[in-house]
DNA sequence: GGGTTTACATACAAGCATGTTTGTATGTAA
DNA sequence: TTACATACAAACATGCTTGTATGTAAACCC
């Protein structure tokens, strides 16, 4: 059988995707050659080569299959901390739970942030992924900062540091999470510790905690 | 000119490190091949050969050169924090300034950040770097959790959240620090704000911020 | 139902990059 | 002065990867 239906095109389309991304999480992008992921995808190097240009154009359709709904998702639940809800810590706290919930429950996205962070060269033309990455970073920082001003408003937040101070410590502490869990192995120790890791963060903030 | 003296020949190895390190920062490591680190050098693929068995000892050996010297410095810091010093928490904060000081003093140090974070590939022989680093880090962790009881002791600490979970924080914040200070661009605004976080990061973990 | 396009497989050519080998001139020690 | 080790350069052989070109059978469209 060669010429597939299109819905049988699309399939295979996601099968390259899948193989690539159980490629990379082993070999690497750089020692991945199409050879291995057409044979890991039960295929040939012309089927990949139909579908796609070439290698990186497999890793951006990887990228944005995963990143694009959870960019998506923390911008959500950011913009609400900041305009609607009562307690804007919560919701920071909730951000923070949901998306390392989502690397726990979806292997996809915990393979592929693995991949994005640890098995991949950001050089030439993944430099510009570089800077999309770096826009959403600063988005996030954004709309937390306008949960914490949301939360001074509110009479909510801690008066020692300012809500953009706060914003920036909750970002790296979110940046430097994300490192920590992806990089820790399946299981580890720290890896549960996490939501009490979240709270403890969260908690500092409040006010009424020496109350 | 062939044969050189023992002086020489260390000089030659330093500078295929030197022109590694360049290289790999521009091209990636995976890309860069011993050619254009020897063109790099004025050298010849031999030289190279001859010093390093392969661009994996070259890579090892860039950052040895430049990680062991920083993380002696760092655990000596944190090391005082926590047991000599009468203001752990400031130790904490000079820790951190550190650090960042000697990222924007050394653009060697800077360099081989950037290389082993954005620049190269942890699969295969550099898992075990990987594990390495982790390695340091959960000894960095566990300096900074020591610090934090010293504070307890001195009741410097503020007493929402336990010691454990101040050093978690921290080390979060300094993972995720590192990463935003090596992946903004030379000169950004978020760099020369760095020490301001540091100060309000710690700031916030002082008992006397409320009374 | 015939032509056209689609969705692949197969085959071919060319270019690196690597590792190794060989050559060679100099330092170095006896 | 001899004998050997050192510090490279230069040449060679090999394998891998990429890109492209061609083949082909089935799906799609009118």
């Amino acid at each position: 059988m060669v010429r597939k239906t299109k819905e049988d095109a699309a399939i295979t389309r996601q099968r390259i995707i899948d193989a690539a991304r159980e490629v990379f999480l082993v070999r690497g992008v750089s020692r991945t050659s199409m050879e291995q992921i057409a044979a890991q995808a039960g295929l040939t190097r012309g089927a990949i080569y139909w579908h796609f240009d070439s290698k990186t154009e497999i890793l951006l359709a990887l990228r944005e299959r995963v990143f694009l709904p959870l960019i998506d998702r923390m911008d959500d639940t950011l913009l609400k901390a900041a305009e609607g809800a009562e307690d804007p810590l919560l919701n920071i706290e909730r951000f923070l739970t949901e998306t390392i919930q989502v690397l726990n429950d979806s292997s996809e996205t915990r393979q592929t942030y693995e991949i994005m962070m640890i098995k991949c060269e950001y050089v030439d033309e993944f430099a510009e992924v570089l800077q999309q990455i770096a826009n959403n970073c600063s988005n996030i920082s954004l709309n937390i900062k306008r949960a914490y001003q949301r939360a001074q408003e509110l009479d909510l937040l801690d008066t020692s540091c300012t809500p953009e101070e706060y914003a920036m410590d909750t970002y790296l502490f979110f940046s430097g999470l994300l490192h920590m869990w992806i990089k820790d192995p399946e299981g580890s120790e720290r890896r549960q510790q996490t939501n009490n890791f979240i709270r403890a963060h969260v908690r500092l903030r409040r006010k009424t905690k020496t109350a």
